[in-house]
DNA sequence: CGCAAAAACTGATATTTATCAGCTTTTAAT
DNA sequence: ATTAAAAGCTGATAAATATCAGTTTTTGCG
């Protein structure tokens, strides 16, 4: 079931992912030209806070967890970068090191591209410019939602939030299956909605116990999207 | 006292303030073709949530809050805006609608720019398209902190960092006066702690009896800096 | 398939923070 | 200078959430 009109799920998402389409063929290929794949495996670092940026990535396949670390450890995902989707292009457009860490939350392919093909594309592509203008203002939307979520609303409301920004992540655009499994642990579904993991595990069987969803294993499936919005309370 | 090597303030501030003077005087000239300065009394709102905008705004003189309202009318100060910052720049690159408000927090002059001039000095200037991007790219550090923060931050923690980010907002830099008094309500820095004001209050005290802070009315006071990091916890 | 480790879960309690109701002080307008 | 309204403050209590300690289930590897 679709999320038009009941749940605005384009201020939750970041729109790098068509990004690449408004380069010529010409640019595309220098971009390209030194790239290399790497496969990630669950759970396996694809960059760290605070270090240097060599370049960018392209999510191929799979998903990726943006995440921030305080001094203990603690985590706070900032994120989800599904396939298509462009990640570490801030530290290289600031000239700054990365502010946030990213780590496949599943196994994932990822492209690498040098900072300078990245940089020079940019200069050679007044439309890629304009785009990437465009992409990092949207960010800004995106972001400040999650400050207003984060600040103001209760855990209840904050899990429902992360569930249905996390069943459009999960779906799978080539499937016919109509029911989306959201395999996610519960310290990350913790830290993605910045709420204790006992506190997840608890809401989690309220939501079942009122027929909204149901678990098998770790798995996560939504069935009844129309009162998780209303449990999330955001128009 | 300067928060040199004890606290990341460059973290928690957007980085628009000399973005115009990488333009020729020509493309300066052009931009603020049709330019109005207009004072705003405190309060007084000067782009709303959800509008379509017209232009962007710099801030001349005076400090503007960015702010997100909720359906209730709960607000949450994003950011706050300094003299020769710019604002509202984020729908007019995006294309869509203003995703926050901003007000002003005292007595502010901002010069409005229309978004016409605004994009065809981008287009004129790649200097100032990639010092835009830069900018942009900045704010994901500081949107990002803020995300961490109100995600697992304390009442505690989170006001001795507005407190921070705010002695540095109000600092008068034309100003031979070692002290810097914050002249904020209550309301407006719970807002911006994402905390209820009545803690504000008592956190406040809890400063004063600690020798961090004194009062006056409304005005606050840092006394005492160093301790005041060390209550933020906040590399 | 078996098994150890990791993750999910449960119950109890502690802590943090918000809310409510009222009083006092400050501000800003006249 | 005066005054009403707004803002700041206080005390008490309620609500929300985190923490702690332990048990049960799931996962993934060999």
């Amino acid at each position: 079931m679709s999320l038009s009109g009941i749940f605005p799920i384009e201020r939750w998402n970041f729109t790098t992912q068509s990004m690449l389409n408004v380069l010529s063929d010409e640019d595309f290929k220098y971009l390209v030209s030194h790239q290399s794949d790497q496969e990630y495996h669950k759970g396996e670092v694809i960059f760290r806070e605070g270090t240097v940026p060599a370049g960018i990535f392209i999510v191929k396949k799979g998903k990726v967890k943006k995440y921030k670390t305080d001094r203990g450890g603690k985590e706070q995902i900032i994120y989800v970068a599904n396939e298509g989707e462009l990640i570490g292009y801030h530290a290289v457009l600031s000239g700054e090191r990365y502010p946030d860490s990213a780590a496949a939350l599943e196994t994932s392919l990822l492209s690498f591209i040098p900072a300078e093909d990245f940089m020079e594309v940019l200069n050679r592509s007044p439309n890629f410019t304009h785009r990437l203008l465009k992409a990092l203002s949207h960010e800004f939307t995106v972001l400040t939602n999650s400050i207003s979520v984060f600040a103001q609303r209760t855990a209840t409301e904050r899990l429902a939030i992360a569930l249905i920004v996390l069943r459009e992540k999960f779906k799978d655009v080539n499937a016919e299956k109509k029911d989306t499994d959201l395999n996610i642990s519960r310290a990350d579904l913790a830290n993605m909605a910045g709420i204790a993991q006992e506190n997840v595990i608890r809401l989690l069987k309220e939501f079942k116990d009122e027929g909204i969803l149901s678990t098998e294993g770790r798995k996560i499936r939504i069935l009844d999207i129309q009162s998780l919005v209303k449990k999330s309370n955001y128009r």
